[in-house]
Order: structure tokens, then C-alpha cells, then sequence
DNA sequence: CCCCCTAGAATGGTGTTACCAATCGCTGGG
DNA sequence: CCCAGCGATTGGTAACACCATTCTAGGGGG
């Protein structure tokens, strides 16, 4: 949105040093999109990146102890930018600090395990099958509910723009242009969640544009859609056009039955770590 | 072992209090229990405790700008914490800092809704009807697939647990013992989000507590909690203890149905905001 | 000889101040 | 109307005093 330069991360202008030691290649793929980031030509942010992403990716296990020295020198950033990174980590129930004993890196149970950077980074970590089999499940918990409330809150405008996109979904997918299809896919579930009225529901549709974006990536996205999913969303469309909050309920639902289906090879190699 | 620590979140215990309103200075320290987790020992927290429930309850509208030498000058702090607290605040995405601008309000959609602190920012606020609305309308989404997954992948003791709370319930709600009856029931429904074995749904713990906290100090809750709602709670409890997925999610289901039916006095004055 | 308790030292975050660099909105002059 | 430059405001660095916490060493008692 107000995000223009698109640069993202690689930003790390100026002669600082600032690379991220061991755990090389960012490898989130090319193309993505940004990261959360909050600013990214600010010099903590990639420090921040860093630490997060070894937290979040169990380079860095619970209970492992840093400080702001060790910070400060590793980077290379002075010591208030050390702080104010940690002051974000601390934030976020990556880590706490502590007088005289230093920054502790906590269990995952403390993590705010819905703030976008951390939904990223363990996206670009080792825990990624399992973080897209947790997100799928919120989805498939979420989504239908929120459908309903589409048909029954939505505007007229946003009624109108449903039917149209589930049009282009059919259009593009009896095509084959998977990478508008994505886009457009994404366009129809971030509408109905944000129509929804409800801010918790409008606050997942990053989840949803990662996620979605995520089974691309991993191949688990036929070829072509399957028809019955192009039907799904005309119904769900439909329903929420027609203010019946009950088929839009249930249309989502069996769309997210098949999404499911789609990805249960992802299910199996069960991740689920310590 | 496991079970020491286990309260962890240093919880809402029985008295907290979910101050309506009133929003005073940052008296807020003393007494309080911590809403979320940071330390409260900290000199930014409590401004940044005070910046966030002004802006979260539309004190400072969207678009108000800040500076740092306004925040050292009005809470007498040095320059370094002032910024520190920005830096929270815009991790948070309440606000956007840009040189020569300064500290500039975000929009709510820009908000992170999921982060404990502007949750409980908002339910203090003059939005707390409408916050505890999504809540329980995110609860109604999640909790259903929450209590079937848990039948499919609890522990043995986290099954015996459940049955163990479950008859708990029964017996304080049939003595109208209220308080310990509130702490039973957030011990309940914490345990089967957490039981999950989905981090997203078990994060969802705090907020449960604190909605139904919430429902109880705003009189939603009967003095003798219904019949039905024991036999439903011992009837997940059940489902869950016998690895009956269906009858989990079903059993819950019709449990959050009440919840919401109990709730409708909220949902009339219908507080959307622009 | 061993254990426990206390006092003091070492450590590392917390908060403050001062200073310079970089950016970018705004104003005034051409 | 455009453009340059001023200056406000954040970004980043450095050095300092402070103090809570932990660790350790020493002493006293069993």
C-alpha cells in the first residue's frame, strides 16, 4: 500500500556491515512479497530480520542468551539500535530482557505467533510445512465465518466486486494463467474477510495471501483449477451478493475442503518439533 | 515437571480488572496485572501504555502526528526511551515514522489486532463492545476446529484433564461458586486450544480468558450457569477423552452458540466506527 | 571437613545527555 | 511556476552514571 519502493530488505545502504554470519541465503524466494516490514531503510530492521529469523527458525533455541554487546559488535550498529531492535524482539515474545543477565530467548508458546514478521520467518525457516498446515487450519476455521458475515455486512460495492472476481477466477482459470488466477484468488478471499465486518477476521487476509501463495510455490496447485472450486466461488460470491449468509458459510466451506485436500501431502512429513 | 511452570502467562489472575473507560494517566502501574507480557518495571511501558490506549481508543485519530521531543517533553523521559517506545508502537503498526514529518497515526487496518497488547488496549477502551464482539466471533470460528483436533492429537493427560475440568465445572457451577467457576472454565477452553497442537489456535488462549472475563464483569453471565452448557462442557470433554473429533467440534459448537446467544445484548449497539 | 549464609564484586541492562548525519516538507526567491 | 535552500525532525553514534541481579569468596558454625 504506502510502500512504493519496492526494494524491500536489500536496502543495507552505507558501508555497514551488517551481514547475517552464518545461515547465508535469504532464501525467501525471489518475488515475494515484502516481508511485514515496517520501514525497511532503517538500519535495525535487518538486524532485526536476522535475530528473528534465527529465533523463529531454531537456530537460536530457548533459553540461549544474548546481549547488546554481543549484538553491537556482531552487526556492527551502535548500541541504541541494538536496543531498539531487542525492544522489538522483546515485543514480540521472541526474547526478554533482563538486568545483568542479558536477552533470553523464549519458548515458542510466549511468541505473537500472529505478527506478520514472525508468520514470515517462519515461513522462511525449516518449520515452514508445519507454520502452512497451522495457517490452512486458521483459515479453514476462520474463513467460512467470515463469508457469512460478508452476506450480511457487506456494502454494495463490496457485493458487486465479489461477483466480479469470481468471474475473472472463472475466466482466468478456464485459461490457465495461473499468476493472475493467484492474484485474483487472493483479491476474493482478502475481500470477504475484510468485508466481514470483523477486524480480526480483515487482519488475516496477509495469512491468507501468504498461504495461498505458499501452495503455489510448492506445487500443490493443479494446472488448471479445478472447476468445482471455479463453482465454489461463484456460489460463495453469489451468496454473499444475495445476502444469504448460510450458503456463503458453506460454499467457503466446501471450497476450503478442497484446499485442504490439496494440501495434505504437506500434512504427512509431520514437522512437529520439540 | 511439566505441569510448574505451566501457568506461565503470568495471568489475569482472578482480579483483573478491565477498567472501562476511564483511561487515567499511567497510573496504570500499581495493582495491575500485567495485561500482556511485557515488564513492567521498564520506563517505556507505561508510556508506551498511554500513547497506545490513546491512539487504540481514538484519543489520537488517525493522521495525528507526533514527535519525539513532544513524548520526551510530556512524559519527562530522555529522548532514547522516547524512541524506543515509537519503535514498539510502529511494530505494533500503530504508527509510521518518517524524518522530518514525525510520528504519524496509521489507519486500524494497518493495526496488528492479534498483538495481546492492543487487544487489551482496545477492551479498555471506549471500542470494548465492539472488540469483544470480533473476539467472540473469532472464538465461534476457531474453538469448533480447536476442541476436534485436540479429540485427534491430545495427550493422555491432557484427555484426562479435560474430563477432570469438565466435572469441575459441574460442581462449582452447580454451587454458584462464580469466580472459581470463571477460572475453571478459562483453564477449559485454554487447555483444548492449546491441546490443538495448532500454535495459532493455542495463542488464542489470553484472548479467551479475557473475553470471557470480560463477559462475566459485564453481568452476561447467569448466576447459575445454565444445565446445558455443564452437559456440553462434559460432552467435549468427552469427545476429546475418547478421540471423537466430530462430536468435539459439534459439542463445542453448540457450547459457543450459547456463548453468542448470551453475548446478543453487545451486538445491538452496534459500535462500528469509521 | 563441610555446609550455609552473607557481603561485596562483577556484569550487563536502563536511562541520560550531547552531537552529528540524513532526509524531506515548506517557503521564498527567481 | 519551478527550484533551491533552510530548517525541523528522525536516524545513528558515543560516552557516561546508575542499579538490579547474579556470582563468588570468605567466614562462621555444625
Amino acid at each position: 500500500m504506502t510502500e512504493t519502493g519496492e526494494g524491500s530488505r536489500p536496502g543495507y545502504s552505507s558501508e555497514v556491515e551488517l551481514r547475517g554470519v552464518g545461515h547465508g541465503k535469504r532464501e525467501h524466494t525471489a518475488a515475494s512479497p515484502p516481508p511485514p516490514a515496517t520501514d525497511a531503510a532503517v538500519l535495525h530492521s535487518s538486524v532485526l530480520d536476522t535475530i528473528g529469523e534465527e529465533i523463529t527458525g531454531d537456530a537460536l533455541p530457548e533459553g540461549h542468551v544474548l546481549t547488546l554487546e554481543q549484538i553491537r559488535e556482531r552487526f556492527g550498529v551502535s548500541r541504541t539500535v541494538a536496543r531498539e531492535t531487542m525492544r522489538i524482539l522483546e515485543s514480540m515474545g521472541l526474547v526478554r530482557s533482563r538486568r545483568r543477565v542479558g536477552i533470553t530467548v523464549q519458548p515458542r508458546a510466549s511468541w505473537n505467533v500472529y505478527d506478520p514478521r514472525v508468520i514470515w520467518w517462519r515461513l522462511s525457516g525449516p518449520g515452514r510445512n508445519a507454520q502452512l498446515r497451522s495457517l490452512t487450519e486458521l483459515r479453514i476455521a476462520v474463513e467460512p465465518l467470515a463469508a457469512g458475515a460478508a452476506a450480511r455486512s457487506a456494502s454494495a460495492a463490496e457485493r458487486d466486486r465479489a461477483v466480479e472476481i469470481a468471474a475473472t477466477l472463472r475466466a482466468l482459470g478456464e485459461a490457465g494463467d495461473l499468476d493472475r488466477f493467484l492474484a485474483a484468488d487472493v483479491a476474493f478471499h482478502t475481500l470477504l474477510l475484510q468485508a466481514s465486518g470483523n477486524e480480526m477476521f480483515g487482519a488475516l487476509a496477509d495469512v491468507v495471501a501468504v498461504v495461498l501463495q505458499g501452495r503455489t510455490q510448492l506445487g500443490l496447485m493443479p494446472h488448471h483449477p479445478e472447476p468445482a472450486a471455479l463453482d465454489l466461488h461463484e456460489a460463495v460470491a453469489d451468496a454473499v451478493a444475495g445476502g444469504r449468509p448460510r450458503d456463503a458459510e458453506t460454499g467457503m466451506r466446501e471450497l476450503l475442503a478442497e484446499v485442504r485436500h490439496a494440501m495434505l501431502p504437506l500434512w504427512e512429513p509431520g514437522t512437529r518439533k520439540g
